[in-house]
DNA sequence: TGGGATGATGTAACCGTTTTCTCAGGCCTT
DNA sequence: AAGGCCTGAGAAAACGGTTACATCATCCCA
C-alpha cells in the first residue's frame, strides 16, 4: 500500500504538500497539485485513517452501543443514524448486545481512538453508572436512557404522552376497565408508559388498579402467556393496552387461541406501530414511534454537542413525538360510512400509507409533544 | 486523556512495560504488572486504538458495506455480523446505502487503516468493477453478490433452488399456468430466482410462458401494480409467484382490492419468510432465508479468509441453504384434519415456531443445498 | 570464580500522517 | 535600490503506541 512518501517521491515534492492536497488545503499551486494527484491516483494512495486520526485527534466516526439490535426497530435507528452520519461525512461503528453495564463500559474503553464520540441507548436504569463512566471520554448523546447525566444531552420517547393520549382514546370509546401489560422492571420506557396509562385513567376518575397491571417482558411470548392470568383474574375487561406490539401480538394469538374475538369481547392496543400491526388480524391500533428520525435526530444532536463544546450550557434533552395510529383492534369505528377499499389502499400503497394510517383525520392525528428541545 | 508515558511515570516504569501489560505480553513481573495496571486504573488508561493499529497495521475492526439497510433482512445480517464479530472481539463498521459503484469505492477508499477487511453485499451486477478495486486494498468476503472475484470468498443464498422447490411444490397441488413477478433488472437474487422458477416450469414439461413474468422492483408498491397486468394480461393464472415477500404482500393486498380471493381464485407464493409473512391473511407461502446465519457465515469466512492468507487456494463459495415454508396461500391443506388452534400455536410461542413453521413435515422441510463451500 | 543462559526491563526507531516553523523568491512600495 | 510583505514549499517535530535490540542482574554449573 502507498504512503504519503511514495506519492511525494513520485510527484517530486514534500510529504507536506501531498498532506496538504489531500486535506484540501489552501496554498497549493495548480501545478503541484495536479502532479501530486496524477501520482495518487496511479498509486492508488488514500491517507490512511489511523495514522491522520492519531494527529489531529479526530477520527470522523460515531460510536453507537445498542442493547440488542434485535427487530425493526432497531433497524430503522440505525439506519437514521447511518444517514445522517453519511451527509456529514461519518463513519458508524455499531455494536450490540449491551444488556448489562459492564460490557458498556467495556466497549466504551475498546473505542478509545476510534470515535469521536457516542450514542448510547440503554433503557435499563442498571446501566446509569456506566454512562457516567463513559460521559467522562466522549461527548455522548443519550437515546432513550434513564440516566439524565449532566454532560450529556439526551433524546426520548414521548413515552408518557403516548400512552395517555391511548388510553384516552380507549376510554372514549367507552371502555372503563383498561388492562395493562406492563414491560421489563426497570426499563424506562415501560415505565413511562405505565405512569401514561394511569394518569389518563385518573383523568377519567377512575383509579388505577394494581390488579390489573400484569407482568412482561417486550417479548411476544410474555404476551402470550399474560392472556391467561388476564382472563383468569380479571373477567370483566373491557380492554388491555400492551406496552408494545410485540406482547400485542402475543395476546392476540393467545386470546384467539381461547376463543375470545378481538375487538368485541375485549379491545387491544399496543406501542411502537411495527410493520406488522397493519396487517394484523384486526389491524392494530397502535402509538407510532419514529425510529428513524429517532436516529437522525440524535445525529443531530450530537453534532450541535461538539461545535458548541466551548460554550457553556446545560444539556438538551429532547422528545421525540409519537403519534396514535387507530385501528380496528380497539373497537372504533368510523360514524360515516367507508368501504373496505379504503382500508385496504391504505395497506397497499406505500406512498399513501403515512397519510392514511390515521384514518379520517381522527383524534390522534397530531403530534404529541412538541420536538423542541426542553430546557 | 492519559497516555502510555503518563503511566509509565504513576508505575514508576518504562512505556515498554507498560504496553506489555495492555498487551497481554509474556515476561513482565508479577510486581511491574500490579502497579502499571493501578496506576492505568487510577488514571482511566486504555491503549488508544489509533496510535495501536498504526503501528501493527491491525485495526480490530471489520467493515460492512451494504446496499441499503432498510428492512428486518438487513437488521437481521447486521446482527448476525455483529454478533460474530463480537465473540472475536472485532468491532464493526457498518455503511450502508452504496447502490452505486461509487460510493462502494470512496467508501472501502476512507475505510484505508480503519478496518482489516470488508464484507459487501451488493446485489447490482455493475458493481462487478468497483469490487475488483476494492479486493486490491482489503480481503473482501462477497455477501450475495453477481460478481465473483478470484480472491475474495463469497456468501450467497440458494436462490435458485429456494425458487426451485417452490415451483415444484406449486405444481404438485395441480397449478399449472404459474406467473412470476421478477425482481429489478440487474439484481442476481431475482435473477436466480427467476431461473429456479424456469427450470422447475421445464422439469414438468411446461415450457417457460414470458407472458407470465411480470416486471417488478422488490418493492411492496411494484407487487400492488403488478396486480392489474397480471389480471388483465392472463386471466387464466393459477398461481403467482412473487420474487419477494414484499411484492407478494402488495400483490395480495391489490387482489383484494379487486375482488379475487387467495387462495381460491389464484394461490400465491413469496420469497424471504419475512416477519410479516406468517400474520397475513392467508399467511403466506414463501422460502425461509436466515439472514441471522448469512451474515455470521460471513464472518467465519473472513476470519478463516484471513488466517490463511498464506497458504495458496481458490476462493471458497459458499451457498447458504434456504427451506420452504408452507402455509395457506397457495392453497395447499393437510390431508389429516387440523383445529385451529395448532395453526395459531405456530403465531403464538416463538421457540415453537421454528419448528412449526413447516407444518406436519411437509415436503420443504429439508435444506435445499449443504450449506459446504464449493470448489 | 568466571562465563553463559535466562529473564525482566529500558532505549529508541518506527508506523503514516498533520502542522508549525522556517525559508526562498518575487512583487510592491517608498 | 532597499526593505517589507506575500506565497508556495520544505524540514522536522509531534501524535501514542509497538517491538527489535541492548542492557543488566541473577543464577547455575563447570
Amino acid at each position: 500500500m502507498a504512503t504519503i512518501r511514495d506519492v511525494a517521491r513520485a510527484a517530486g515534492v514534500s510529504i507536506a504538500t501531498v498532506s496538504r492536497v489531500y486535506a484540501d488545503s489552501p496554498a497549493v499551486s495548480e501545478e503541484s497539485t495536479r502532479r501530486v494527484l496524477s501520482a495518487g491516483a496511479r498509486l492508488d494512495y488514500w491517507p490512511n485513517a489511523a495514522a491522520r486520526s492519531l494527529t489531529t485527534s479526530r477520527t470522523g466516526a460515531l460510536g453507537v452501543l445498542l442493547p440488542d439490535i434485535h427487530g425493526e426497530f432497531f433497524s430503522e435507528v440505525i439506519r437514521g443514524i447511518d444517514q445522517a452520519a453519511c451527509t456529514e461525512s461519518f463513519q458508524v461503528i455499531v455494536s450490540g448486545s449491551h444488556a448489562h453495564a459492564d460490557a458498556l463500559v467495556s466497549m466504551g474503553r475498546s473505542l478509545r481512538g476510534r470515535v469521536d464520540g457516542l450514542i448510547v441507548m440503554a433503557p435499563d436504569e442498571a446501566c446509569t453508572p456506566a454512562i457516567a463512566q463513559l460521559a467522562r471520554s466522549f461527548p455522548i448523546v443519550l437515546l432513550n436512557c434513564s440516566a439524565s447525566c449532566d454532560s450529556c444531552d439526551s433524546i426520548s420517547i414521548a413515552n408518557f404522552e403516548g400512552a395517555h393520549t391511548l388510553v384516552r382514546h380507549l376510554l372514549s370509546l367507552g371502555h372503563r376497565r383498561i388492562a395493562i401489560i406492563l414491560g421489563p422492571a426497570g426499563n424506562v420506557d415501560a415505565e413511562d408508559r405505565r405512569q401514561g396509562y394511569r394518569a389518563a385513567l385518573r383523568e377519567a376518575g377512575i383509579e388505577p388498579d394494581s390488579a390489573l397491571e400484569f407482568a412482561g417482558d417486550f417479548s411476544e411470548s410474555s404476551g402470550y402467556v399474560a392472556a391467561d392470568a388476564l382472563l383468569r383474574h380479571a373477567s370483566g375487561v373491557d380492554a388491555v393496552f400492551a406496552t408494545n406490539d410485540c406482547m400485542a401480538i402475543g395476546l392476540l394469538s393467545a386470546l384467539q387461541d381461547r376463543g375470545t374475538h378481538v375487538p368485541t369481547d375485549v379491545a387491544l392496543a399496543g406501542f411502537d406501530d411495527i410493520a406488522v400491526a397493519r396487517y394484523l388480524n384486526p389491524p392494530l391500533t397502535t402509538v407510532r414511534v419514529d425510529a428513524f428520525q429517532l436516529g437522525q435526530r440524535a445525529v443531530s444532536l450530537w453534532l450541535a454537542h461538539r461545535q458548541d463544546r466551548s460554550v457553556e450550557r446545560g444539556p438538551v434533552r429532547e422528545v421525540l413525538p409519537v403519534r396514535l395510529v387507530v385501528r380496528g383492534s380497539c373497537g372504533w369505528r368510523p360514524s360515516a360510512g367507508v368501504g373496505k377499499a379504503d382500508s385496504l389502499r391504505e395497506r397497499a400503497v406505500p406512498a399513501r400509507s403515512r397519510a392514511g394510517v390515521v384514518p379520517f383525520g381522527a383524534a390522534g392525528d397530531q403530534p404529541l409533544s412538541s420536538g423542541m428541545p426542553a430546557p
